[in-house]
DNA sequence: CAGTGGTCTAGACCACAAG
DNA sequence: TTGTGGTCTAGACCACTGG
């Protein structure tokens, strides 16, 4: 070990990870607390602090209270997601952008969108069906429902010219939500709006979001064929 | 403004949101300096800087030397994924978890398996199949290859008892590493092995894992149909 | 009870980039 | 040039929890 001069948190964090990778510090054991550390790197308490908050953060170690901090004996791996408006993503590519609505509907929905929706029974909210295009080929099917109790505004746009995906990233602020990724093989009225066969493997995206304790809307987003998710860890 | 009492970075950061929200201070818009924040909320500019800051990484405000703070155009959202070892998945939804190999040899890759490894044209690399099983169901198929130049431990464990990736997990540090999700149609190997039709389709996940700048392996695991992943945003 | 991490403070200096 | 966020410090108190 040097005695080097840095001491900002991030010389603190990269040389705490490395004693991790090379297991100076092996899976389950100890590593000296905060004010050791500090004099170690000669740096003051609250820069350790900031580092190893970031590393259990990242899930390479644990710490509690009194009992101290432990490199983490399975180092639950942890990716960020990046969750785009659907022009945006094909924007991004360089690709232009179309969409058609397909349709605009005020249903009562089934018992399987009912229960995510959280809704009660008989009552009709808001169902959408769109189509999003990258240069003329089509990239995503959008299925989505609308809590109207809870955005009365949205009866009043018609989706035709903006994407309700886009509606409500730009006009309703939300909490959280759900998301879901799955593999389905393409039904009828997909294989038809995606152009591909009936049976083709296609990636979906379901998410739902909320806001105040009410659930907004449901969208389940079944993607073109080839469509890939991709992060880092 | 109620000039409350309280001053936690917590408190500051709900605040903030809770403004964001209510469209007080509208996409776009410049926000009050962390000085004048710190005042009106009566507590010192670090406790205000580490609320913003927070914010700013779940991409809810774009914070900039000298241009000051202002809430985000477009919040871009950004899910967390864990990355869990098979077994544990499994044992956590109360199944029982079993392995087995299906074959283990040492094989030049073709070409895009070579490019994805940045291997060398003629290196053999080890190639690993295997199939994880919940309750006797079959789970997921597992194709690997692992870089044996950076890798030479993995040549001696024969991965009959350990599927590689547990064994991979519990002893190679790694540094970093690339995901893609997708949809495939099932092929006849991975059909017989997930004991569905072919065709059918599945939920791939494929991951490289690199240290000190070598790719270490690269895997392509392939879920029984219905599998979902999950996450919150 | 006592030792650990969690947080807050007041003040300081630095790094960056807009004007 | 200068105002902004980014960071570090030394010290303090609190909250939790193991022994």
């Amino acid at each position: 070990m040097t005695r080097g001069e840095t001491c900002s948190w991030q010389t603190v964090e990269e040389e705490v990870r490395r004693r991790i990778n090379a297991r100076e510090w092996p899976p389950g054991e100890m590593i000296p607390n905060e004010v050791d550390l500090a004099e170690e790197f000669g740096c003051a308490r609250a820069t350790v602090n900031r580092a190893l908050q970031r590393l259990a953060d990242a899930g390479l170690l644990d710490r509690r209270r009194r009992a101290g901090t432990r490199v983490a004996l399975h180092p639950i791996r942890k990716a960020r997601l990046d969750i785009p408006i659907i022009r945006h993503e094909i924007e991004a590519k360089g690709l232009t952008y179309n969409y058609s609505l397909l349709s605009r509907k005020k249903l009562v929905p089934n018992a399987g969108v009912q229960a995510r929706m959280q809704s009660e029974a008989g009552v009709r909210l808001l169902h959408i069906e769109g189509l999003h295009m990258a240069s003329g080929a089509p990239y995503a099917h959008e299925n989505r429902w609308i809590n109207l109790s809870a955005l009365p505004d949205a009866a009043k746009v018609d989706f035709s010219q903006q994407s309700p995906n886009e509606w409500l990233v730009l006009n309703v602020p939300f909490e959280g939500g759900d998301i879901t990724f799955s593999a389905i093989s393409a039904r009828a009225n997909e294989a038809a709006g995606l152009s591909c066969e009936e049976g083709t493997a296609l990636f979906v995206v379901e998410r739902t979001t909320w806001a105040s304790k009410h659930i907004l809307t449901y969208v389940r987003l079944t993607f073109a064929p080839g469509y890939r998710v991709h992060t880092e860890i």
